[in-house]
DNA sequence: TCGCATACAGAAAAGGTTTTCCCTTTGATG
DNA sequence: CATCAAAGGGAAAACCTTTTCTGTATGCGA
């Protein structure tokens, strides 16, 4: 029942008729090993199946080659494909990622601080919900820190965020390539960071191409299927006129292209839509499938992850990096 | 920049003027010692801001306190809430989690299976993204395994799954209160054991009750919003006289949803429909709010890591458990 | 034959903590 | 004052690996 204590080195060494020295370096290959002995000691710890223990060389070497991975909210939408970037950059070489929800509080928060310094982490990454700047936790903390998705309120720090203004410009750009001229814009709540980018960011885009934004404002609500058709509506009737839209989700997007065509309005004749997360349950299955801009939250992740390595080997990289957001045209907009 | 070594007990001990031996019991309420003693070190530690390195700790205790968790597709929809519920009944504790993510690969999978185990994790939560049986890792490793979600194909392993089949049978009885008398059932490909199983359940409701399904035979399709709107359309031709469906997921049920409202039928009073899933972006977010099957999958997460706990203390309880789902009722039954 | 270089192997220390065992001190009791 | 017990504190081992330093043997050239 017990599982027999794992083999060490010593029970290697023993087996193979060396001393435990000798056995280390036969098993990574350092000093000089004679080809017959390094044989013999190979075969021993085939023979034991040998696992090194990662304990006491993390002890002796003062590495634990992992970081730790810390989420704010429950690891969302957002979180995960962070993480999985995350995952992909170490899993490339041989880091591993100790998982952390805080869910949101404070305490719990710096409960799990505490015993990843006490576990030796190398690193932190520290994943939001929202695009909203969140406290550093810099100070409390004695190795390297990235954020990723929600930025670091402290600028000297390295975070980093999809540029959604950047984003939400592009995806109007796209519109106008169309031939669209009366585009408007459809969001969620004003508190959230990234509604306002987006909507600075289409606000920009038709300046520069000179033209106001149809139903003459932004429209801000809920990040929901039902905010979306009821923004159908009220759009519809402030200026009936509009030819594109611009959401600020996919849930927007869904709802007002569900509720456009409820009300005879052809997408994407009538009226072309753009969606924002490309959140594929939802952006792949509307009628028509959505165009929709996708903000490379895997390869953001990735990203953090290599810069938290250069942060380990003392090459830091401060300040706020906004990443490119990617357009996925499907068949919302023609 | 380079951070200050940080502060052992070796440091605590000499600041306070006493053996390591006592700053250590002082620090873990061991043994005897002076209150007056105990108090010099805890103010000496504070000073140092000492954390205790638990790769020491662990080296000489043999136990890690953290735990492998394994996904063997990309952590999905069904991995979250069972990493959610495990991280929780850890957190209660001190536990952490090393997250694993194979991508489906089996090599990749051994792999990771090697580093956490030379990392002396205590045990592995293996989480699958689908309900069919999959290889056993057991013989492989010396730690406690147990299974979520997907069983292990050996049955003297420890697997945790939702129990599909009563969890469509409960949908069938639910409508059967209801007054519904012609219960159709829509679901995903027949090579998913989740799509067998609930099929199967809906199969037993309806024989319990001495009714025949409607429609003549289970409509077998993918898990999708697309299918579910296709299947709509298949019903209604082959019995119009069908007054409810019990869907295998939340995706089927919205395309299915949806679709029988553009024919003209009202939900839930025409055509009553349960989805599968409460994955809330769809099933909130339907016309009506759709009731549906709960898998429980956060709490399912948290007696798998519970269980784990128990086997790591040598209580394993054998065996393929399968947890009960509950109904959510909203607005599409009636 | 001696000296020397080279190739190989082993002893020991280091990393930080906990725990066991032993020693010293203090106070009390006879 | 002598003896004893109890309380408090310290030395050292153990956990397992890597690395440096030291030692030994072998072969070669002089």
């Amino acid at each position: 029942m017990a599982p027999p204590r794992p083999a060490t080195i010593t029970d290697v060494a023993a087996r193979a008729g060396v001393s435990i020295a000798t056995a280390s370096k036969a098993l990574n290959g350092r000093g000089q090993v004679r080809a017959e002995t390094r044989q013999r000691v190979f075969q021993a710890a085939e023979e034991l199946s040998f696992q090194p223990n990662g304990l006491a060389r993390s002890l002796l070497s003062g590495q634990t080659r992992t970081v730790g991975l810390l989420t704010s909210d429950s690891v969302g939408r957002f979180g995960i494909p962070v993480l999985l970037g995350a995952e992909d950059a170490f899993g490339a070489g041989k880091m591993a990622v100790l998982l952390c929800d805080a869910r949101g509080d404070v305490i719990r928060e710096q409960h799990h601080i505490r015993t990843l310094l006490t576990r030796r982490v190398d690193g932190l990454i520290v994943v939001g919900e929202s695009t909203d700047a969140r406290p550093s936790i810099s100070r409390d903390v004695t190795v390297p820190v990235v954020y990723a998705y929600a930025p670091s309120d402290d600028p000297g720090d390295v975070s980093f965020v999809p540029d959604d203004v950047d984003g939400a410009a592009q995806a109007v750009r796209h519109l106008l390539t169309l031939g669209r001229r009366r585009i408007a814009h459809v969001t969620g709540p004003t508190h959230y960071q990234a509604a306002r980018d987006r909507a600075a960011g289409v606000a920009a885009a038709l300046e520069e191409a000179g033209l106001p934004l149809s139903g003459g404002q932004v429209l801000y609500g809920a990040w929901s299927q039902r905010w979306g058709r009821q923004a159908a509506d009220v759009l519809l009737r402030a200026d009936p006129e509009t030819d594109a839209v611009v959401c600020g989700s996919d849930q927007i997007a869904a709802g007002l292209v569900e509720a456009a065509r409820e009300r005879g309005r052809r997408v994407p004749e009538d009226l072309a839509v753009i969606g924002y997360d490309n959140w594929e349950v939802l952006s792949t299955e509307t009628r028509p499938p959505l165009t929709t801009m996708d903000m490379n939250l895997e390869a953001l992740g990735r990203t953090a992850a290599q810069h938290l390595f250069a942060a380990i080997d003392g090459r830091a990289t401060p300040g706020v990096h906004r990443m490119p957001c990617r357009l996925i045209i499907r068949d919302s907009t023609v």
